[in-house]
Parts: C-alpha cells; sequence; structure tokens
DNA sequence: TTGTACGCGTTATCAC
DNA sequence: GTGATAACGCGTACAA
C-alpha cells in the first residue's frame, strides 16, 4: 500500500513527528534533518493521507455547495465560480442535489454525517427561514438566494424586487402598455418568483400601467419547456400582451420558442426580458434581454463569509446585497 | 460537540460495539438492545462520524467526477446524471474541473491526496494513453470520451466516427452538396475533434461528395463564441456551404447565430448538426439538429464499471461502446 | 449476543 | 530541535 508517516520516519532515522514537521512546513526543523526527510520522502512517493489528517485535525478541506439541479445553467455556472473559488483556498467542492425536494433539502441541511464538510453554500428553494433554523447543524452555513434568511445565518441576495422593477420599466419606457409576468407562483410560496412578481408589479403601480390577473402567468414547474407550454397556453386562451418579464432567462428562452410558433415576432409585437444572463441568452435569436446578477461577487462573497464563519467567526448572520445589471439586447429593442 | 458512538453506549448502558452493530444494521442484535440503543441514538442525535468511519475501513464514499468545466452544457448534464446514479449507493459527488489544462489533469488523476475518494471518473481532453498510464495512482478510474485509452484502464465511450458519418450524411441525403466541418483542430491533437471530422471526411468520401481543406473550419478555443467567430471568418474569406457539421451543440448553436447575422438562413441556406443534444437546442430557432449520445447509459455503465473496480475486480481495461441517435429537428429540414 | 482492545494515519502536547 | 505518546471516532478480531 502507499507509505505512511512511519515509514518515512524509519527510512529517514527520526520520529514521526519530525517527518509531520517536514511535511506541513514547520519552521523549526534543523536543514541536515529536513533534506533528510525529504529524501526519504521523495524515495518513498509519501503522499499525507488525508483522510487521516482530517480525522486529526477535525476539519476535512471540503466544502459543499447545494442546488436545485446541477443541469440548470445558472446553477452550473454558480458552481463553476464556487469550484473556482474555493480551489484558490484549497478547498475541494462537494455538489450535493436537492432536486428542490424537501426532503432533500432537510438531509443536506442536517448533514447526513458528521465531519465531511467544513462548511455548506446553500440554495433552498423550499425551505423557511424556520425550517432552516431548526434543521441547521453546526456546519458554517452561507445562504444563497432569496428566501427570507432567519437571524442566526449569513445570507448573500440580489435585490429580486429592484431588479424586476428595472426590467419592467425597461419594457414599459419603451412604449409597451401590456406587460406580462412569466412564472407567477411557479410553486405556491416560491420565494423568489413571489419577490419578482411583486417588483414586477409594484412598476406596473408606479407608472399606471395596466394590471391585471390575465398578466400573471403561472408556469406548472421551472424550466424552458414548461415556459413553453405556459406561454402557448396563455396565447391561446387570448391573453393580450407586448411585453413580457420572465422568472428566468430559461423561461424566456422557453417563452420565445413559444411566441415564434405563434407567429408573434420578437421584439416587434413582444418584448422579452430574462434573468440570469446564463450563456445562452447570447445566442436566441435575437439575443434575449435580461437581468444579470453579479455572480462572480455573489460566490465571492458567499466563500468570503464562510471562511470568516470557519475560522470562527461568531455572531448573527450578516446579510449582503450584490449588484446586478440590465442588459440589453435585441428581445426589447424597440 | 456532537455525540459519538462512546456517548451512546454510555448512555444505553452497552458497549460500543453493540452501538455500532445497531448503527450499520447489523442482524444479530436482540431487538430489546436494539431499542434501547436506537432510542439512545435518538435523544442523543446522533450521527456517524464519515471521517472516522473512513479512516477505520479505508474507504470514503466519495466518488469524483473530473471533467474541462462544469459550466460547458454537456458536462453539467452529465454531472447530474452522475450525481444522481450514485446517490442511489450512497456515495457523494465531487466535482473536480481540470480546465482543459494538463497539470490539472495530472493533479486529477494523481489524486492530491490519498484516501479522499474510493474512484475517480475522468474525461480527460489533453492528456494521451501513456501520459495517463502513468500518472494514474492507485484509485479505481473510469475514463469517459474518445481518447484512445491505456489497456488497463476502463473506458466508456461513443463511436465518434459513426456518430460523425450519420449526422454527414443526414446532410448529403438531403441534396446538400458543399458540407463543412466546424470545430477542426480545435486544439492540437484534440482526440474528440479528430475522430468527428475523421467521420465526416469519410462520409464525404463515401458519397463522393466534395471536399476540400476550405470545409474544415477550425476553432481556437471551444464554446458558443468562438465557433460564431470562426463562421463570421469563413464567411467574410469566401467559404462556401450549404451543410454544416459541428463539433458541439455549443458550436452549433454560435454557428446558427453567425449565419444569421451573415443573412443566411437556416435551413434553406445552410443545414446545421450540433452533437451532445443539450437542452438548449430544443429552442435555438430553428430546433438544432444534433447527435444525441445515450448520457444515461454513458453515465450507468461508466459507474457500473467504477463499482466493479472499487469492489476489488480486476483484470485488463474494460471498453464499452453506448448508442446515440441522430435528432432530427429544423435546422436540417428539407 | 455482546464486550475488550487494538489499529487506521495524522496532529498535538508534552517532555527531553 | 526532536522524540514518545495520547487523542480523533469508528470497525473488527477475538474473547467471553
Amino acid at each position: 500500500m502507499s507509505a505512511t508517516l512511519q515509514d518515512v520516519a524509519t527510512l529517514a532515522g527520526v520520529s514521526i513527528k519530525t517527518v509531520s514537521n517536514v511535511v506541513r512546513g514547520y519552521q523549526h526543523v534543523r536543514p541536515s534533518t529536513r533534506a533528510r526527510v525529504q529524501a526519504a520522502i521523495d524515495e518513498l512517493g509519501y503522499v499525507p493521507h488525508s483522510i487521516a489528517r482530517r480525522l486529526a485535525t477535525g476539519t476535512t478541506g471540503m466544502v459543499a455547495f447545494a442546488l436545485p439541479a446541477i443541469e440548470t445553467p445558472y446553477f452550473a455556472e454558480l458552481a463553476a465560480l464556487v469550484s473556482t473559488e474555493i480551489g484558490g483556498f484549497d478547498y475541494r467542492l462537494l455538489i450535493e442535489q436537492t432536486s428542490g425536494s424537501l426532503d432533500d433539502e432537510r438531509a443536506v441541511l442536517r448533514g447526513r454525517e458528521q465531519g465531511l464538510i467544513d462548511g455548506l453554500i446553500f440554495q433552498p428553494t423550499e425551505l423557511d427561514a424556520d425550517a432552516i433554523e431548526q434543521f441547521r447543524g453546526s456546519t458554517p452555513l452561507v445562504l444563497l438566494g432569496e428566501i427570507p434568511p432567519p437571524p442566526t445565518v449569513d445570507h448573500v441576495m440580489v435585490d429580486n424586487i429592484a431588479a424586476a422593477r428595472a426590467a419592467t420599466f425597461h419594457l414599459l419606457h419603451s412604449g409597451r402598455t401590456r406587460i406580462a409576468f412569466l412564472g407567477y407562483a411557479a410553486a405556491a410560496g416560491h420565494a423568489t418568483a413571489s419577490l419578482r412578481a411583486e417588483g414586477y408589479l409594484s412598476a406596473l403601480e408606479d407608472c399606471g400601467a395596466h394590471r391585471s390577473d390575465d398578466l400573471l402567468i403561472p408556469m406548472q414547474r421551472f424550466g424552458a419547456f414548461a415556459a413553453e407550454a405556459a406561454v402557448i397556453d396563455a396565447i391561446e386562451t387570448g391573453v393580450s400582451f407586448d411585453g413580457l418579464v420572465c422568472f428566468d432567462d430559461l423561461a424566456g428562452i422557453g417563452a420565445m420558442k413559444a411566441l415564434a410558433r405563434a407567429g408573434r415576432v420578437v421584439p416587434d409585437d413582444v418584448g422579452v426580458v430574462g434573468w440570469d444572463d446564463i450563456l445562452m441568452s447570447n445566442f436566441t435569436n435575437p439575443g434575449l434581454t435580461t437581468v444579470r446578477p453579479d455572480k462572480p461577487t455573489l460566490t465571492r462573497t458567499a466563500f468570503r463569509m464562510l471562511r470568516e464563519r470557519m475560522d470562527g467567526a461568531g455572531g448573527p448572520g450578516r446579510h449582503e446585497t450584490v449588484g446586478f445589471d440590465l442588459v440589453v439586447r435585441g428581445s426589447t429593442a424597440s
């Protein structure tokens, strides 16, 4: 099998403590000793056994990112950023998919096993503040997304209401008068969808624009297929709109397909705004105007807060908001 | 801190061995004892400490998936499948991004630390058979993708030449005569790109179709942006083609954008075929015809082979091929 | 069926 | 500066 500290120590004629000191870069080791030990390490091809180290230190060097689904482009992009970010600090990334299921979210929060991870970055969709408070274990935790966080937990978010207002104003200011919202109450009590709808409604109100329940287009599930079906349905039932604020880019992309099939021209007949600025929004035809959350800052902030907690920082939950842009593309050209 | 086996044992008035037996579902435990122990477990909220267990057993319950970039839709979809698949066997997923860098691929293969993972599923892009042979450690390994694998390593792939031929024939049979290939030698010696180009060329030859170096459109990098730039460039330099076989769907999507900007109509002027059948290929306008590898079988096969190795199976490397479909959509309608 | 005692590979606390 | 030795929490012969 692989060489151990003891093997190296025997070969170098020192104690394992000295080998350990060399391996871990401890300063006060006589150069000649260090050289002898290093030679033994090289000869045996010794590699530290991380599990043993971790049992001894109580840390694992692993950070989990719990998200609904890794194949969702927005989360995949986030995961890539998190992976890169934490890699710079020698942490490794464990991916936990919750599928937006209550049970999985609970399991993730409780930590199926102790000692597996040093910290958790978690984007909940189902659990509310009380449940998070109740189920969370003792591992450092940072929440992502738009749920109202429990007062004890760190949290990073984008101002969804402000962003939804910006998206809606953008459509209104290009002269559109009947703006719909796609993705209303996609899941009962879905915090993100509710906030975005709220921002949308408040923008309509501020401008005195037309509001009606018709214009709140529900989606049965998330994703492009569900969005396409929802928009087809809305058109068939006679809902009339010339602007569409979508829950996310996938919804926007599904909506644009539905509109094309219905013979509605984007942006001439309908202006469409998405959310997330996933890569594909650059490549729809026309390009999809979208709310772009500052993803790099989002992940960097989350990991910074997590690191502070992992380093033992106490205190009440902190709450940070990161910015967004409205990226204007062809789907709302006027 | 958290409760340990010893805490539970003390509370239940038994030895830690008995508690361990209960926790691990050992059969021969007296029901009354089991009940008492279970009560203690519940009362203390005992959760096994995975690191300690793993130090004792020598296994980690973790499988790593090493891929170039998690935000690439194809890999994200694969990762989702792997995560679900291994979750059914109580393994957890560690994501390793290699960014297609030689150093990172080596590091992944060598395993930066011993004992962290039980097995590795690895999609190399840079390393060749010799290097893999040389750098691989002792952890069970299954390779994904199109590199010619070293004889000792398990490997799952799609028949890229056959699939590229099918894609090319599809365009030829709809009456197109000048078929180009996008993504040629995107990286020098890139195995996947080479195989696909090879299949493309052999199909042209079989049909006696026009072949020329012009029609091999190179890409500087992978991805939709690079593809868009490459196609714009090809059009500007006067390359004439009425069909386009793309390295992957991202390339196809980028190509369609470039064609639209150049005023070329898909599929009337140019038929486009992609590769991977990522979700977005359903939502381009028109939909993107694509080679769909059987991703569920791919990941299931890979993990089955890996499990067999983790269970101690020896023997030479096995080699499995999974199927593909050609999914015909609007981009090649005739 | 259950208990005792040792080993897994490392780190950390003391002595020396 | 370096060496014994006790944790870390759990699995497992072996014994009872």
